[in-house]
RNA sequence: GGCCCGGUAGUUCAGUUGGUUAGAACGCUAGCCUGUCACGCUAGAGGUCGUCGGUUCGAGCCCGAUCCGGGUCGCCA
């Protein structure tokens, strides 16, 4: 093996000039092709790939050294960059080729477990093991790199509009609502924890009152709940707060920096400002207060209809005060046969649905599932009125309206995805705006904070806080894109008053609201000037912005379902020394 | 915690009704090869069929348990 010596690189390997000159390049074989009396190497780094040449002109020393090299091994080569006898379309420098003059051999190279040129379909569990040389891959050095320009363009954008970039604790207090936290021990305080925030949220609104204006950061954030294909246990937030504004000064900064990320990530227009829908028009549209709007499907509410058929399912539900609704899903009647339908129906079961109702139109008669219980010319009336025709498929849920909701919109997105019909390209962003501010938890029959307890409800709901809970609406909101949650953001309360009717409201005592928030209550008694702000997912940014499906894609060294990751073995067991000194004992649960 | 899917050479997969020595491609190793770029040709090495147990004359295949991975529901203010 050698050393560098005094050789340093002039290019990278996929930016090296296209006409003759003298290059120095580094980088990892990713091929040899050995001809015999002839070599060549495709050398790789992040930029791409070139490829360096070895035959007659070469020392015979080189030459020798050369055919000794395999994949992966690390290469540093001096030499003149000459046209190719032919050429490679496929890449940047594929007209041209490196005559090497001098080789260094940096470093060898095992065989790898998988192939780095041939790994999209290598199992997973592997390439997260060896998650460095997955990371050697063209797709996600460049998703690394993606995102890279993501959080710059991020930067630069608030760095301009005057924003701070203020780093706030990674231990803090612990505040055990929403999701779980994960707890740091505390060896100077015995039996005490801190936590990993969940957000910046609590920090962000000091920041606020202690005068910064505008804040950002690129801030991580821990929660201790199950996986998903777009959930990590760890991930990034976009974080900001701006003082003296409204919620409509939020969103409009917001969207200037989703105007100025397209144009530079993607090359794209996004024309600003977004569309708005509240989230009472969103549920009823789509059925999902995160609605992706790049196909119709619209959901439509039947209920008057139903009331009027001797259909028990239909009458029964509206009687309880729930409602009937439908989507069409055109020319589906290929797709979905009776079988598929029957499938449909037991995902519906699966997601809350007591059962599903359908109208089948294949053939000349439209076939419908509670035909029986439809009197003359109902059936045509109901089709007539949905705008169904031949070819179709409607499917009709009767339930609460929450359920029935739920489960239109989850069938919205599987049928349209099944049916091709979501265009792709788009860029579909939505503000759902007025979302409300309690939610109704049935386990503990209480009204509960739907977002964080600091959230301003909106104005003209104030006196309904006490008599009218359900019908609260807040100053906060969610940006979604193509049903992609981005993003959540609202005003704050900044009057105690108010902000202890809002604990008081949510069932907190005053010792409880001293324990957790004292803290918090008391800094707004000081001065604090109006200000709101949002949190925005960057990994889920960078996953739409790189197209990729899942977040392993575009974080770095990603955790697995089970929150462990797979390369270094996390999390592990300690010495014992080390909880003694915590003063941590493990209970045994090995039975 | 529930449900669904998967685990066979280094990798991706095939493997008939339970029946002889478990195959292919790529990769790897060696040899040959002067214009390749999915280089080509020849030869070779490489397997605890995730693990444990059971049924059977006989298990990669059937049964049970378990581990690992993926998806999803619960959960994620």
């Amino acid at each position: 093996m050698d050393t560098m010596g005094k050789l340093r690189r002039t290019h990278y390997c996929g930016e090296v000039p296209l006409e003759p000159c003298e290059v120095t390049v580094c980088g990892f074989v990713q091929k040899v092709r050995n001809l015999g009396n002839l070599i060549f190497i495709d050398l790789r780094d992040r930029t791409g790939i070139v490829q360096l040449a070895f035959g007659d002109s070469t020392d015979p020393e080189i030459f020798e050294k050369a055919s000794t090299v395999r994949n992966e091994y690390v290469l540093m080569a001096r030499g003149d960059i000459a046209p190719r006898e032919s050429i490679n379309r496929e890449i940047r420098t594929g007209t041209v080729e490196i005559r090497v003059s001098e080789l260094k051999i940096l470093s060898k190279a095992q065989t790898t477990p998988f192939e780095i040129t041939n790994s999209d379909k290598v199992n997973d569990e592997l390439k997260l093991k060896y998650r460095y040389l997955d990371l050697r891959t063209k797709k996600l050095t460049e998703n690394i790199i993606t995102r890279h320009r993501i959080a710059d363009v991020t930067r630069r954008y608030f760095y301009e509009n005057g924003f701070i970039e203020i780093e706030t604790p990674m231990m803090m207090k612990s505040t055990p609502e929403g999701a779980r936290d994960y707890l740091v021990p505390s060896r100077i305080h015995n039996g005490k924890f801190y936590a990993l925030p969940q957000s910046p949220q609590i920090y962000k609104q000091l920041l606020m009152v202690a005068g910064f204006d505008r804040y950002i950061q690129l801030a991580r954030c821990f929660r201790d709940e199950d996986l998903r294909a777009d959930r990590q246990p760890e991930f990034t937030q976009i974080d900001l707060e701006m003082s003296f504004v409204d919620e409509e000064d939020i969103r409009s900064m917001a969207e200037g920096w989703v105007k100025r990320l397209f144009k530079e990530i993607k090359g794209i227009d996004i024309e600003t400002p977004l569309p708005r829908l509240t989230f009472a028009e969103a549920m009823n549209r789509y059925g999902s207060d995160k609605p992706d709007t790049r196909f119709g499907m619209e959901i439509t509410d039947i209920s008057d209809f139903a009331r009027n058929t001797g259909f028990s399912v239909f009458t029964g539900a509206i009687e309880a005060g729930g409602t009937v609704r439908a989507i069409v899903a055109k020319n589906a009647a290929q797709v979905y046969s009776r079988k598929e339908i029957d499938k449909l129906v037991e995902h519906a079961k699966g997601i809350g649905a007591k059962g599903l109702s359908y109208i089948r139109w294949s053939e000349d008669v439209p076939n419908c599932s509670f035909a029986k219980f439809l009197a003359e010319g109902q059936l045509d009336e109901l089709l007539s009125r949905l705008g169904a025709e031949k070819g179709d498929v409607v499917l009709i849920a009767a339930d609460r309206k929450k359920t029935v909701c739920t489960v239109l919109g989850a069938l919205r997105n599987m049928v349209a995805k099944r049916l091709g019909i979501i265009p792709e390209n788009r860029f579909n962003f939505v503000w759902i705006v007025e979302m409300p501010f309690f939610e109704f938890n049935e386990d503990t029959n209480q009204w509960e904070a739907a977002h964080h307890p600091f959230t301003m409800p909106l104005e003209e709901c104030i006196p309904l806080l006490d008599s009218d809970p359900e019908n609260v609406r807040a100053t906060a909101f969610d940006l979604v894109l193509n049903g992609t949650e981005l993003c959540s953001g609202s005003m704050r309360i900044t009057d105690p008053e108010l902000q202890n009717r809002m604990f008081e409201a949510l069932g907190l005592t005053d010792e409880e609201i001293e324990a957790k928030f004292g803290f918090l209550v008391d800094a707004y008694k000081y001065g604090a000037p109006p200000h709101g702000g949002l949190g925005l997912g960057l990994d889920r940014l960078s996953m739409i912005l790189c197209d990729a499906d899942n977040l392993r894609d575009v974080v770095a060294f990603p955790k697995v379902q089970n929150a462990s990751e797979l390369m270094s073995g996390c999390p592990s067991p300690v010495d014992e020394k080390q909880l003694e000194e915590l003063g941590i004992k493990i209970r045994d649960n090995q039975q």
